[in-house]
DNA sequence: CCGCCATGATTTAAATTCTTTTCATAATTT
DNA sequence: AAATTATGAAAAGAATTTAAATCATGGCGG
C-alpha cells in the first residue's frame, strides 16, 4: 500500500507529536520531500527521533526511506491539481492532461473494490447473455468497449445506448443472463429503471458508476468509480480512462476464469497475429 | 525534466565511472533507490565522491537529492514490467493493469511531439468540414472519440470506419477541410490509400500512428505515439488509453484556438449543467 | 482523594553511519 | 611536457540512529 494512505489511516493510532508531523507532511511534502529530518522535526516541533519513530511506525525502515516512499508516491496521487493547466500553450496542456489523466488512475486504483469486480468477473464469465447499456458519449463507449472485450472471449454480449431499447431487453433477459450497465454520473434515472425491471426478474446486475448514487443503489453488484468532482465537471477523459481501465480489469478476470490456461494459449495466438500482420488477419488484433 | 530523460541526454558527456553508475542506476533503479552512496558506489566500481558528482552534474544538489528525483520519476517511467501480472489474482491484475497504463501516459508524454500537435490543432480549428477514420475497435474508437470532442465546439465532423466510406470521403475532400486518421499498426493499407488520394487534392492530412510506419509516411502531419512492443501486443487498452490521451491535447487546443476565452466560458457553461443535472441536461455533459 | 508506581512518550546525548569537501595522484589531452 | 580533467584517499562535517534518561500520564492501592 502507499504512504499516503497508510498515514491516513494509521493517524488515529499515533501520538500527538506524531500527528503534528504527520500534519506536515500531509500539508506541504513538497518540503517533507526535501528536508532533512531535522528539519522537519523543526518544524513539527520534535525530537529527530521522534520522527524516525514515526517512520518505523508506518512501516519504513528509515528516515530516508520513508522520503523515498513519499516521493514515490507524490509523483502521482495526491499531487496538488489545478482546475485548468498552467498556461494554454500546448506543452503545458498536455502535460495537465497527461498528469490528471494518471491521477485518476490513481485514484481509482486507490479505491478500487477488488472482490465486488471478482463477483462482477464471476458473474460475467457465467452468463449465458450479456446485454451492456451506457447512454451519452461516455457511458456508451464503455458499454461498446465491454462488447469489444467480452466478445473476443467467445461471450453473447450485445451493447445499446438507446433507453427504449434498454428497457425492452432488461424486460426479456433470463436470470441467467447479466445485465451490466454504465453511467458516470450515476444518475441515468433510464438505466434504474431497467436495473429495477431485471431485478424484478432475477437478472443479476452490475453497475459501473459513483458510489451512493442512484444507479449504484439500483443494480445488485456495484463496481464504483469515485473521483473527485473536478475531474468529473472539467474534463471528462480523465473519468473515462479510470472507467476504460476497470473494464480492461474486468475482461481479464473474466479471461482468465473462462480459460484457466489463457495466459499461455493467448500469448501464442496473438504471437502469430503479429507475425502475420501485413496479412488479412490485422483486424483480430483490433487496429 | 524528468531525471531518466536527462541522464540518456548526457549520457554521451559524462566519464567512464560515471557511464558506469548511470548504467546500473537504468537497469536497477529498486536498487539506486533504496541504495546508500557507499553501496551505489561500491557497485560501480568507482568511489563516493564520484557518485556525489556525478549527481551535481546532473543537476541535483546532493546525492539524497538524487535519489529523491529517481524516486518521484521511477513510480511509473522506467519500472521494469513484466509481460503477464506476477499472479492472476484479482488484486494483482488490476494493479497490473493501472501501472501499465500510467505508463502508456508516461511513455506517451515523453514522445510527445508537442510542435506537431499545435499544427494539427491549428489545422482541425481552421477546418471547413473533418473526417476522422480509423478501423478495427480500438482506432474506430478513436475516430468516435474525435468526433465526439470537435463536434461540441462547433467544428463539422464525420467519423467513419468503414474502408469505403473513408475512400469515396477522402475523394470528395476539399483543401478547405482536413482528413485525420487513426491507426495502432501503422499498416492499414486502406487508410494509406485514402490519405494518398486526400493528398492528391491537397486536402491537409493528419495520422495519429506509430512513427515511421506507412500511415505516418503517407501523412502530412503525424502525431506518433511510440510505445514498446509489449504493450501493443498483449494488451492494447494501455495503448488506447494513451491515444486517447492525444485526442483529449488535441481537442483541448483546438478549443483554446476557436474560442480564446474558452476556460471562463467553458467552466460556466458547465457548472450549469452540474446545477441541473438532475433535469434533461444531462446528456449534454455526456453520461 | 492522594500519592506512588508503571507505562509509554519524548528528549538529550553519544555513537555511528553516511555524505561531502579537500587535496593529492593518475590519466588524458593538447 | 604542460595543462587539464578525472579519480580516489582521507578527513571533516552532517545527518541519522541507538541508547539511556527524563518527563508526563493514568491506574491502583492506601
Amino acid at each position: 500500500m502507499d504512504i499516503f494512505t497508510t498515514m491516513q489511516e494509521e493517524r488515529g493510532r499515533l501520538s500527538q507529536s506524531e500527528i503534528r508531523i504527520a500534519d506536515i507532511v500531509l500539508n506541504d511534502f513538497e518540503f517533507a520531500v526535501n528536508a532533512s529530518i531535522i528539519e522537519l522535526a523543526g518544524k513539527a516541533d520534535v525530537s529527530p527521533p521522534t520522527v524516525t519513530r514515526f517512520c518505523r511506525r508506518l512501516g519504513c525502515e528509515s528516515f530516508s526511506d520513508f522520503k523515498v516512499q513519499l516521493a514515490r508516491t507524490a509523483y502521482v496521487g495526491m499531487r496538488y491539481l489545478k482546475p485548468e493547466p498552467k498556461s494554454i500553450a500546448p506543452a503545458d496542456v498536455a502535460q495537465d492532461i497527461i498528469t490528471k489523466a494518471q491521477n485518476a488512475l490513481f485514484l481509482l486504483h486507490r479505491g478500487l473494490d477488488v472482490a465486488a469486480i471478482e463477483r462482477a468477473a464471476n458473474r460475467l464469465a457465467g452468463a449465458e447473455m450479456i446485454y451492456a447499456f451506457g447512454s451519452g458519449g461516455n457511458s456508451s463507449m464503455i458499454a461498446t468497449e465491454l462488447q469489444n472485450r467480452l466478445f473476443r472471449l467467445g461471450l453473447r454480449i450485445t451493447a445499446s445506448s438507446d433507453h427504449s431499447m434498454q428497457l425492452m431487453m432488461a424486460a426479456a433477459a433470463k436470470p441467467t443472463d447479466v445485465l451490466i450497465g454504465s453511467s458516470f454520473s450515476g444518475r441515468n434515472a433510464e438505466l434504474v429503471r431497467a436495473f429495477a425491471l431485471a431485478r424484478e426478474a432475477k437478472v443479476p446486475t452490475i453497475a459501473l458508476t459513483q458510489s451512493e448514487s442512484p444507479v449504484a443503489h439500483a443494480a445488485e453488484i456495484t463496481l464504483p468509480v469515485d473521483l473527485p468532482e473536478g475531474d468529473n465537471i472539467y474534463r471528462p477523459t480523465s473519468t473515462r480512462i479510470a472507467y476504460l481501465a476497470v473494464v480492461d480489469i474486468l475482461a481479464s478476470l473474466v479471461a482468465y476464469r473462462i480459460q484457466p490456461q489463457a495466459t499461455v494459449t493467448l500469448r501464442r495466438i496473438k504471437q502469430q497475429l503479429v507475425t502475420h500482420r501485413d496479412g488479412d488477419d490485422r483486424q483480430l488484433l483490433g487496429d
